[in-house]
DNA sequence: GAGTGGTCTAGACCACCTC
DNA sequence: AGGTGGTCTAGACCACTCA
């Protein structure tokens, strides 16, 4: 009787996803048909299938072609995480900004034969007078293409990135990990050799495989923790709306 | 001339997917309108609809009504993580299960008052005859809910969870941060003492926020990295088809 | 063969944006 | 006012599943 401004869609995906997130429906179990939902909301299938494909996208459901719409099971075991390194909170102190000789560990990450050619950017982030983090980040020397100058104008590498010197086409690896901070490293944050930290490293490649950047991250308690969330939460980020 | 199987809005959105990942269509860019795409296909509006959905749902664009669909800006910060614990090429072994008084922290993260009765069960996680990880999980202790019976039967948290004792709708926080290895868990790992290790910490909620589970984990070198995945790959998993 | 989801059409009207 | 995306219809045929 109330005027219902919402569309029809959205109403049968709400009313399915209530029944599901309340556990009325369980994972496994059948969801009515097509035909049956549009006769029963008085709509055509081509609406009903718009709000199954919203509960699509929220990995609520799976479909099968031939024998229907089921509750899928979640998987608890998939987590979005942010990590942009970079919190707008903290400053960046540059530690070392050159071309040198690559390390094994960074030839072989970029997929260059040993000893080439690499600009370095070191760097430690800081919060307030104290240094939280530090990251040396690795990119193939390419003669004109990403200058030191470039770079520098960036901090962020890869907002730096963004700026369609690549295509949009990049996949990131982050591999996290615990070690003891080296002295190198706890000389650049005026901290204690030896103090655990999480050692992640990235590895940027382009989408035919091609290594374009590679960094290393030791990140102290004080700089915060890795937070990843999963669930039905999780899932919406990436959920499409149709 | 040669017959092309696939399905019209695949096509369609294989063809726009190129032009973006290839760079070709630049982010921020506009792409053709609806109508446009409809008649240089030939199909019907619906159609071209479906295709761009499917691009929506791979987060590669964006849509604004009254204006148009544009190429979207990749989030390289947001990256997709797969934690399970217990890998299957792993082995278990129980270190405890009792009943006891909650640690601050734990009887905290459960929003329980200090001292209440949780489950505790403590385990590690054994590569052939070497413990890589150890794990605490807290449950609060409620009288004929989560007997301990029903969790020994079920060394995988999580997926005990899902076997519709609770509904679908839970949601997990994992903090991830680095610590040394206290001599508890040292003893029960039987390695040296101080030895730099992820330690995480996962909290399992329901949907109206209510704690079920709270467990801290350390993660030895030799459990392996934390692989998490950014870029185009990383939304594929949870992106729409329709 | 009956029932299911997957694809597709040729229109329609609405909401929003820009000029 | 004209163009854009958002919603919706009343059918159609196909591919798949299962009895």
């Amino acid at each position: 009787m109330s005027a219902d401004t919402r569309a029809t869609y959205a109403r049968i995906a709400d009313e399915l996803r209530k029944a599901i997130l309340s556990g009325r429906m369980a994972p496994g179990d059948a969801i009515p048909t097509e035909h049956e939902l549009a006769d029963r909301y008085g709509t055509s299938r081509v609406t009903v299938r718009k709000a199954l494909n919203v509960l699509k996208g929220e990995q609520l459901t799976v479909s099968r072609q031939g024998k229907g719409y089921f509750v899928k099971k979640p998987d608890y075991s998939r987590y979005v995480m942010t990590f942009a390194m970079f919190k707008p909170e903290y400053a960046i102190r540059y530690a070392s900004m050159a071309v040198v000789a690559a390390p094994e560990d960074v030839a072989k990450a970029l997929g260059l034969p040993g000893g080439s050619d690499v600009i370095l950017i070191g760097l430690a982030v800081l919060d307030g007078a104290e240094a939280v983090a530090s990251a040396d980040t690795y990119l193939p020397y390419v003669k004109g293409f990403p200058t030191i100058e470039s770079v520098t104008h960036r901090a962020d590498y890869p907002k730096f990135v963004d700026r369609k010197l690549w295509s949009i086409l990049l996949r990131c690896e982050l591999r996290i990990g615990a070690s003891r901070l080296d002295s190198e490293h706890a000389r650049r944050m005026a901290c204690p050799e030896s103090e655990p930290v999480i050692f992640a490293r990235r590895l940027i490649r382009t989408d035919e495989g091609r290594a374009v950047g590679y960094s290393r991250y030791y990140l102290r308690e004080g700089y915060g923790e890795l937070l990843a969330e999963s669930g039905y939460t999780a899932s919406k980020p990436f959920g499409s709306e149709a």
